[in-house]
DNA sequence: TAGAAAAAGTGACAGGGTGTTATTTTTTTT
DNA sequence: AAAAAAAATAACACCCTGTCACTTTTTCTA
């Protein structure tokens, strides 16, 4: 978390710094961001970065929240175009975000994605984190929790959603980074996609309800 | 890969700059990991240590493999021990592997994959890397294939398997990762990965062979 | 409004890291 | 034993981070 005195600052500078740092994450993986640079480019000095954030991580992770939110939005809005059913809405999401990946140089939020290899980087965002560590987490969980077309699924509890809703974001968040580090074509990554949407999906749909 | 230079070398010398890097790759996270303190601990030059080894992740992967080759073993053998009961089997490793994290100071391979977050850290192994890159990854599969109890799962290819298999190493390690990690308690994550086999279980286990 | 107190900003510094390369030492070959 | 090849070395250039004694600016108050 920033320092008061960050906060305090105003908005100018603010957003002169954050842009500087938008900058630089978005265009270098995270190991090789450098602070000399963002602050080169903010024309502030090292002292002054230094009561402002704890350290580049700390930055990072401010930056994201915005980042994450925008996410966890998507997705809840995506699961209401689609009525509520959560594989469709992960397939459209999943190819948005392929398509985001392959061509991002318009959107920073897809950017940094990239480039923090987020949410598989431990050092930044492990799994958990990613999507839970969001400022409007509960909002956002009962939002989706409210989109979701219950009769489709036979989940015992409230927790059951939340590990499949994990699942999901792995299996995709995965996809996307494997295409950003180039492992793999987009063709292979979808059917891959596919395969494992389908493991999950024949197993929590219930049984009586699968064609 | 090592180059010649580092593999043509007596097998005492080898030992004793593995053993350091063992030691230090075992000690600290991999972001931490000082190819000083190496050569320091190994007694040879800086301008040797990179005629060996390109740079710290190079190092690294060759370690790795001997301690990949292991887990991959050891999957196939608990495999065979459980009579081809794959999600018998996972319980039976994730159960193994949260001891190992939460006490292996004896055990050094135990010890590098909890200091390098492997699988999920996409600067050292991603997913696919962890699983695929493997020395007899061929091999593996097939014995894995083999001990499998086919009727208990309805594959629609080898494919299939994979991908399943991807599913489950990453909910495995995704659990050991975050007790390292303190993300949570050994208690929550074991529910967590119950519900996550369960999703995957009653979707891959056929139907009509469901209880 | 002048002076004091508080807040903000600074850059040099200590200590760490990496990868390269000209040079020296060792080993091998002839 | 001399020459050639291979291996090892230490110093170098260049990068980084986090801190802290100090300066500048702003705010408060008498």
């Amino acid at each position: 978390m920033p320092s008061d005195r960050f906060l305090n600052l105003k908005q100018e500078k603010k957003k002169v710094i954050l842009q500087a740092a938008v900058k630089e994450f978005s265009s270098v993986p995270y190991e090789q961001v450098s602070i000399n640079q963002i602050i080169k480019n903010a024309g502030i000095s090292r002292g002054s970065f230094y009561t402002y954030f704890e350290d580049k991580k700390d930055l990072l992770q401010y930056l994201m929240e915005d980042t994450k939110e925008r996410v966890f939005r998507g997705i809840v809005d995506t699961l209401r175009e689609n009525g509520g059913d959560m594989f469709v809405a992960a397939r459209v999401i999943f190819d948005r975000l392929m398509d985001k990946m392959g061509n991002c140089d318009h959107d920073i939020h897809y950017q940094m994605i990239r480039n923090m290899k987020i949410p598989p980087n431990p050092e930044v965002f492990g799994y958990p984190e990613f999507i839970y560590e969001c400022k409007e987490y509960e909002q956002n969980c009962e939002l989706l929790y409210a989109e979701l077309d219950h009769k489709k699924y036979n989940f015992k509890s409230y927790r059951d959603l939340m590990c499949v809703m994990e699942m999901l974001c792995i299996i995709l968040l995965k996809g996307a980074v494997q295409l950003a580090m180039g492992v793999a074509s987009r063709e292979k990554l979808k059917k891959v996609f596919e395969a494992q949407l389908g493991v999950m999906q024949t197993g929590i749909c219930r049984p009586d309800l699968v064609q």
